[in-house]
DNA sequence: ATCTCTATTTACGTTAACGTCAACGTAAGC
DNA sequence: GCTTACGTTGACGTTAACGTAAATAGAGAT
């Protein structure tokens, strides 16, 4: 059996797999968001860039910034420090927190005027196709 | 009487309630998104404006670009148009809806995870008050 | 040995969304 | 008539997040 768990990625596969392109791998790396191994000066990615990674994407399709996807991801490595940090930390999640669920109501909102739109521009299509036969 | 409801915002004013800077409005002109009326060179903006203005806020703050959210508020406007462009509509707005949702997974799994954080967060907390007393 | 892939670094270019002057007009208040 | 406040039009500056091109290196296949 070989050492379990020690995968890594070239640079071009997680950039397939992710849909981005190694530009952007090494710009993230620049600006110190992932911090591949370097085996001379080829980057091999671990799992963990990996899932940091993917979270990192998911904060951009969220409309944060590098830096802020990147804070949050930070978060996510509770480092299980003293009392003051804990507490540190706790409130720069309720701010998160508050933040996405402002972002939440903007995306009900908008779901909301869509659905209604859709609706207006259904009946019109409907009236549309009762009244003036069926045209192809 | 007067004459309804035909009330115009100045620049300041509009840029103040909704804390963005009077740059801002001249650039959101200059590029189309917004229409003020022009008596003179002074700029006067209607409720229409107003309304305009604030979807397009909102569609920023969900990570959309400028030119995103103009058109979803342009989709708003449904021209009560011929059948096929009744279609077309149908097609980009089912298409913004898609968007939209997979945004509303992201949302919710980032959520998640901060409330999972949270949770260890508190209970280190928890532990740490129990065991050294209560320090302030 | 040469070709082909994938990788590397360096560095300048690009786009969006404004910020930041500069220089000026105008209406209100004193 | 002067100040103060708010408006205007250029026009150049800035930041984030990469794109793109050039020159180079190592590894495998033929």
């Amino acid at each position: 059996m070989s050492k379990a768990n020690d995968a890594t990625y070239a640079i071009g596969d997680l950039a397939d797999e992710f849909g981005v392109t190694t530009r952007t791998l090494r710009f993230y790396e620049e600006k110190g968001f992932l911090r591949p191994e370097r085996r001379g000066r080829v980057r091999y990615f671990s799992q963990a860039d990996r899932v940091r990674l993917r979270l990192l994407l998911r904060g951009k399709r969220l409309g944060l910034s590098l830096e802020e996807s990147a804070e949050i991801v930070d978060l996510y490595q509770t480092p299980e420090g003293s009392k003051r940090q804990l507490k540190v930390l706790l409130a720069k999640l309720a701010e998160r927190r508050e933040q996405l669920l402002e972002q939440a109501r903007d995306l009900e909102a908008t779901l909301d005027e869509l659905g209604r739109v859709e609706q207006q521009c259904g009946d019109a299509l409907a009236r549309l196709e009762t009244h003036s036969g069926t045209a192809r």
